[in-house]
DNA sequence: ATAATAAATCAAATACAATCAATATAACTT
DNA sequence: AAGTTATATTGATTGTATTTGATTTATTAT
């Protein structure tokens, strides 16, 4: 019984019981469990199954297909607690601009109640406000599957159409040379919610702060508003540039 | 009963109930409570769910994906046929409009491994094609939660950027006299679709054929094609103004 | 204020990874 | 062909990490 033996034996059984177990497979080969283990985690490597205490299964349960999951999972708590004081900033009948970040996004569980109007190129937001007392208007053009959100020359055209009291954004990396992101899109079209909203309010976790990514596409003086959950020395940096900085 | 496991019972469970419980998880899965508690907040920090004292609920983001299921979807069959006669004239390399209607939604199982541009104000055909080999384009504007939607002046607008080989259209009914919408709005982007692409493809089952509902927007000769379920002697009528007709 | 729920801490069981040894397999030399 | 060396595979051992539950303490809801 060789390694391809026991590789199909696996798939198979897995593909039978849509699980296994590393003791039952062990036994059933007759063979260790610590080589069943190195075949699990082989073949989890190569993406044919995915690993569990005790087993594998077949795919991850856990893959919704319709969230931030894979994304944004990092940081829920303190994103929170920046959205929760980034509403207080929110009145009945503002027209808000909110763009396509796993924070910004956080932001909606506080506004649902609010009568606004966000006009917004995500996707994620339009669903969790569809049944709220928001008013929303989509930003249109190219759809980014991955980004669940619409970029590109049309949507920052569409975008010059509307003026907002406010606009929300999430950055890439923020430090004292300015606002960076990892792509042109994102950039072209936070540039294009900057420049169509009276006021810009960042929104930032700590793992942002200090960060430089990619592009530089904005000067620090873009920016209003910066609520953020981080400690850092630097924040008193940004203030000298004028920014307001609301710390949670 | 491991970990993934419990999370996907727990999961199925707040996607049919809206909510759970922690003591009666802990029953049903013949498991401790502080286990439980461990699992929900490990959900929750991965924002899958919403915490609450003694159990969970639902986030939004994930209480309201979009589809047509909860909505009465009227003779599925024929419309299944029909859109399977319509995936037949569309060839990789096209740009194709599909409008917001029930009928034109059942188009999607038919295209989604054609490599062809779509653009569309329909939210659940982006949901539908969106890990598909289709390119999106979404058109924006103010949204309709009742249609899942785009619509408006802007979105007319910013349909008018675009020029599309097909549209595929669904109307509220269609007779002798023309076509007919229930709503400014819809007789808007469905015109806007028309003028907009160099073929209009109307898909159309039986139960609007004959029919005209509040507003006559378009007369029938700005029709190429119909592809309908029906056997109305009145098809030749409208044959006789120009119209292929495509029975299924 | 009181009862229910949650968090913190500790303990036990189980699974895992790292390391090293044994064996089998392949490759190479003469 | 035989012997030697290198390489890959497997298993045993041991320490580490993860998972789970019990108990106690803190928090929250009504």
């Amino acid at each position: 019984m060789n390694f391809q033996k026991r590789k199909r034996f696996i798939l198979d059984e897995l593909n039978k019981q849509g699980e296994v177990d590393v003791k039952k497979l062990a036994a059933d080969l007759s063979i260790s469990e610590i080589t069943i283990r190195r075949d699990l985690n082989n073949l989890a490597d190569n993406g044919l199954l995915f690993r569990t205490h005790g087993g594998a299964s077949k795919t991850d349960p856990l893959a919704v297909p319709y969230t931030y999951t894979n994304k944004s999972v990092q940081n829920i708590a303190a994103k929170d607690d920046i959205c929760r004081e980034a509403a207080k900033l929110i009145n009945d009948g503002d027209i808000i601009f909110m763009d396509c970040g796993s924070t910004v996004f956080r932001l909606c569980q506080f506004i649902a109640n609010k009568r606004i109007k966000v006009v917004t190129n995500s996707l994620p937001i339009i669903t969790a406000l569809q049944n709220s007392l928001v008013s929303l208007n989509i930003i249109g053009g190219e759809y980014d599957a991955k980004r669940q959100a619409m970029h590109g020359l049309i949507a920052n055209r569409h975008l010059s159409f509307y003026k907002a009291k406010q606009a929300f954004i999430g950055v890439d990396g923020i430090s004292v040379n300015g606002l960076f992101a990892n792509t042109e899109l994102e950039a072209g079209i936070t540039t294009a919610f900057i420049n169509n909203s009276e006021k810009t309010i960042l929104l930032c976790d700590d793992s942002k702060i200090g960060k430089e990514s990619y592009l530089k596409f904005a000067p620090l003086t873009q920016i209003n508003t910066l609520i953020t959950n981080s400690t850092s020395a630097d924040l008193v940096l940004y203030e000298e540039q004028g920014i307001e900085i609301i710390k949670v």
